[in-house]
DNA sequence: TCGTTAAGCTACGGAGCCGTATCTAATTGG
DNA sequence: CCAATTAGATACGGCTCCGTAGCTTAACGA
């Protein structure tokens, strides 16, 4: 047999994929410090040694979650960059962090520390989102009416692609990104 | 002292009201008989009798829930008709039912049997949604191209309206549906 | 009026998580 | 190689919810 004793590091780690992965199959709810040390295969005490909840564990855990891929426009085809740029979103979305991101904004009502460590420490260290990139890149090279950047425009893409993953309860493919696209984005902007 | 004992349907009511708010409080994964039954001012017996589980009284509070008032478009001022349909939405929002709505739908990955129930006994046995019922009544008279009618362009107002009421914490106002309305959803109808 | 139905109450053993304490032994740095 | 650190294991009393059972009594209907 290997004992094999993790420490540091390593362990902390493997705490932190425990724990994303306990809110996705138990939600925010059910989040507990047996659950997450069972999963993480260590004791409790190791946990109580470093957090004093399983929420301030959680928001570390996405602290350090892996950061989301910039867009890098092409800056020649927004039509496609825009495309792209969902594409990242999507992808994302299939991670462990995304449930707990999810699980995180609509209980919002419920744990409203959480939803607010989650933007003051994760969101707006990352800054922008995605299509918002891709736009400001365009309005800055002349390419686009900056007018037509506003609250609204640059969330519609994100905002279609999270109602179409409610409805039909399955991330969107990208033929349905390029319909969003196609259909609500470049119209709203004008093009 | 009034025993005033409830039986039949004013008892099941004050249970349904209980198991909405319960929700709304609790979260789907802290929906307990007990605290429902501690809420309606029951005992956990009488819940027992008539439910086997938690989910199954959440399903039936749902059914029988206050219906969405349908949207009447004026079918004069298109403008005016899509503001008013998503400002039955945002009433809506703000009612116990749709708190409970959130909760299934963001915890479709975990109760999946919920989310159907929920598609199949309350959504379909209704119809259509908010946008969608303006934007088809003015298809059919023939002052908006039908081609324009597609799964993305009748969800960008509803989408946005959620996508707004995550970011900010808070349902959209009137100033902001008027926003969407004019920025995003008469330009993909190409009006 | 009186019998039937069902609401309301109390209690039960079992299970899971809480937060803490105690002890062991593996790992690491000097 | 030894000493300090800390992971890991176990156990604790306390709490809440589980689902069921037994009983009293209010409400209803014939």
């Amino acid at each position: 047999m290997t004992p094999e004793r993790r420490r540091g590091e390593a362990l902390v780690r493997a705490i932190h994929e425990a724990a994303l992965a306990e809110v996705a199959e138990a939600g925010l709810g059910g989040l507990t410090m047996e659950g997450i040390a069972r999963r993480a295969a260590t004791a409790k005490t190791v946990l109580y040694r470093r957090w004093p909840t399983p929420f301030e564990l959680l928001i570390d855990a996405l602290g350090e979650a892996h950061p989301v891929e910039v867009p890098t426009p092409a800056a020649d085809d927004l039509r496609a960059d825009l495309i792209a740029a969902l594409t990242l979103l999507t992808d994302w979305m299939a991670t462990p962090a995304a449930g707990a991101v999810l699980a995180i904004t609509s209980e919002r009502a419920r744990y409203p520390e959480l939803a607010e460590a989650l933007y003051s420490k994760v969101f707006d260290p990352r800054g922008g989102t995605f299509t918002a990139t891709v736009l400001r890149h365009y309005a800055a090279s002349g390419r686009l009416d900056p007018r037509r950047l506003t609250p609204i425009t640059t969330q519609i893409g994100e905002a279609l692609v999270f109602k179409l993953s409610i409805d039909n309860g399955r991330i969107p493919g990208v033929d349905e990104l390029a319909a969003i696209v196609d259909e609500a984005l470049l119209p709203a902007l004008d093009l």
